[in-house]
DNA sequence: CTTGAAAAGAACTGCCT
DNA sequence: AGGCAGTTCTTTTCAAG
């Protein structure tokens, strides 16, 4: 666990916000020169803090207007059960984050879908049917913010 | 809206799972020339498909290793009361996702703290004290895995 | 769609302060 | 740590089939 100063949490920002600025440009934005700008950037993917590189995409655009988030609670709650929910859960194309969580629920899922009919059949069909499933809550997304969070 | 192929959705979902693989090794892979692959990777993001390119940071490794997801019921609901409560959420540096969502919640917030310790000081002194909350809910993050999601 | 090539820019290396 | 200079690679654009 290497320990940033101000630059490092500055690029750590920068390139969380937008992986595209170059290590030059960065270099310039924050006063330092493309190599050591670029040896800062590599020392934190060496480090692990940088985990890796992604394009985010834009699901409206491809056509999934809905996001819902759903609380599953597990009826019957053994080591096997958790795996059986897990395989399943992963599996059905729609879920986008699967998340075992401690709290009045066990599971919370991220689930797209076209609309609010397209994510009808998807709860019927699909999660209604996963193995264990008890009780479901679900909290449809209006919009969403995301910020840096702390460094 | 336009349409994709399977290519296209090839594409994508290998660049949401690692962007930093370039046009031309994605396009040995997929039995394209690495013009074709550029150009098919330049027409997403002109489409507004591809939104963006972000590093993902490892919380872990940044000494963040609590992740807690909070549901928010508001006690008063105007149109003020929503957006005094999302400017001071999302100023908590702790908050990195702000949602607001139609359901049994009026928010849903993903916090992440150094340990439950410092995440009780955070729901203490900048949770409890958001303007207008009502009943809270959390979820402690155990494991989470996330999927390329329908294209 | 392909191949080939060229120019620009970014990534990477070695050396020096 | 940082900068400078140079090399290698990718990106980006073009021409021609």
């Amino acid at each position: 666990m290497i320990d940033l100063d101000d630059t490092d949490r500055a690029l750590l920002r920068a390139l969380a916000q937008d992986a595209t600025q170059s290590a030059g440009a960065l270099g310039r934005r924050f006063g330092l020169s493309q190599p050591a700008t670029w040896r800062r950037i590599k020392r934190l993917e060496d480090a692990g803090i940088i985990a890796g590189r992604r394009v985010v995409m834009d699901r409206e655009a491809l056509g999934f207007g809905v996001t819902v988030f759903l609380g599953v609670k597990l009826a019957t709650k053994g080591r096997v059960s958790l795996e059986d929910f897990e395989r399943a859960a992963t599996a059905i194309p729609e879920v986008q984050i699967v998340q075992h969580v401690l709290g009045l629920f066990d599971y919370r899922l991220r689930v797209v879908a076209r609309d609010i009919a397209d994510f009808e059949r998807v709860l019927r069909r699909r999660i209604m049917t996963l193995p264990g499933v008890g009780q479901v809550e679900a909290n449809v997304l209006l919009t969403e913010e995301r910020r840096p969070g702390p460094i």
